[in-house]
DNA sequence: AGCCTTTGACCAGCG
DNA sequence: TCGCTGGTCAAAGGC
């Protein structure tokens, strides 16, 4: 109890909010006088046409993208819009309890400041762009991207809240966000975009092992941030046909996601990667328009989410503060949030938990395995490299 | 040149 | 203690 284990699961009490700059042009969706909030059709136009910045992106990066805000929500939630701590894992076992708990909501895509992205997924627009994943992407990955995006999220947050709440015996926070993993979806809709990088998330990755899970189909791929001294790991199984069925990450990362510009140009040094933190959104939302969109449009058949717990969650509107978030990393910014967007977002959360979703199970770690000491983690040496040039080897 | 992936080996934890 | 399993290391090769 004094220390939280490493698959510990979200119980915090907390409501961590984050404070979203609005994004010029998507605001102005919003704070045209009427007090009013855009129809989803207005929404999608414009955060379709807000996309061209990242243009020619390779689609891993657009995948980066969609894990990588630091904010997004788990797409899973009860009526209220409060998450829900679901897991099928293995056998079908399913556990749903409600987590009374909230992520901060970024966008997966640039989505508009005052509406979550799940309801911006949630909006007749996105269902009418993708019941049938014609984005190229299968519902699974794109949710993928979108749930570990949450996940890395909620990690930021929650480590950034937990200064704020009264201090834990332990003083040291983790938590674990798991998510459901797709038990079907339809085959036609799971092109083999399985690539090795799977639900990138806006870091660089780099693959140190991969193990064959015992006894069955799957294989498991562990990853590690590049970044310099980021503790971030995580394992990603995928069955034999490529397709993921569970994300599990580990720690926090201790930097902002690294430029999408300068990402896959082999610039992977931990240095190279602490700009932009936004743009992991930005990149999949740019993308969005040159791959046909690669849209989690979460509304696949498969899972309906039990929504009875829901009562029990206060703060779901605030909860939804953090979908308003275009993406943009709010870990630098207290904007206040608009009450108009939380408005806005409730009830997109609460239409987005009648969805169902198929996903791979997603879990993310903070601070897992990472102790406190001076900077706030214990740092393992693992590798290390002679970098040309620099007169000093490169740790991993 | 530099980074990444692959892959077999190694190590530690657990029953 | 032994075997199994998960996680990591590190050399080699590819891009």
């Amino acid at each position: 109890m004094a220390e939280q284990g490493t698959s510990s699961k979200l119980s915090a009490p907390t409501r961590p909010t984050i404070a979203l700059p609005p994004t010029p042009a998507m605001d102005s969706l919003f704070s045209d006088g009427s007090g009013l909030s855009p129809g989803p059709m207005t929404l999608v136009s414009a955060f379709f046409s807000n996309q061209d910045s990242t243009e020619n992106r390779p689609f891993s990066q657009l995948l980066a993208g969609a894990m990588a805000s630091p904010g997004y929500r788990l797409p899973y939630s009860s009526m209220d819009g409060s998450l829900m701590d679901v897991c099928f894992k293995d056998g079908g076992e399913k556990r749903s309890e409600p987590l009374n708990f909230s992520v901060p909501n970024s966008a997966l895509f640039t989505v508009p400041p005052r509406l979550s992205p799940s309801g911006l997924l949630n909006s007749p627009a996105f269902y009418c762009l993708s019941p049938q994943s014609p984005f190229g992407i299968s519902h699974q990955q794109a949710l993928a991207q979108v749930t570990a995006q949450a996940a890395i999220a909620q990690s930021l947050n929650h480590e950034e809240t937990s200064s704020q709440m009264a201090p834990s015996a332990s003083g040291l926070q983790s938590s674990t966000m798991e998510y459901a993993e797709a038990s079907q979806f339809d085959g036609k809709n799971q092109p083999s975009v399985a690539v090795d990088k799977p639900a990138e998330d806006g870091y660089n990755w780099r693959k140190y092992g991969q193990k064959p899970i015992k006894g069955c189909e799957y294989s498991r791929s562990y990853y590690k941030c590049t970044h310099l001294k980021c503790p971030v790991k995580k394992k990603v199984e995928r069955s034999t046909d490529g397709l993921i069925t569970e994300i599990l990450y580990k720690g926090a990362h201790n930097h902002e996601k690294p430029q999408p510009n300068k990402q896959g140009t082999g610039s992977s040094d931990g240095n190279a990667n602490s700009q932009a933190p936004e743009l992991g959104c930005q990149g999949l939302t740019g993308n969005l328009n040159k791959l046909n969109a690669v849209v989690p449009v979460c509304s696949i058949p498969g899972k309906n989410h039990e929504s009875t717990e829901a009562a029990e969650l206060p703060g779901s509107s605030e909860n939804e503060e953090h979908c308003d978030q275009e993406g943009r990393d709010e870990r630098d910014n207290n904007d206040e949030p608009n009450p108009k967007r939380r408005n806005a977002a409730t009830e997109a959360a609460i239409a987005f938990s009648h969805k169902t979703v198929t996903e791979p199970k997603i879990v993310v770690q903070t601070r897992s395995e990472v102790e406190l000491l001076d900077d706030g983690y214990r740092w393992r040496k693992y590798g290390q490299k002679v970098v040309k040039g620099n007169p000093h080897p490169r740790s991993y």
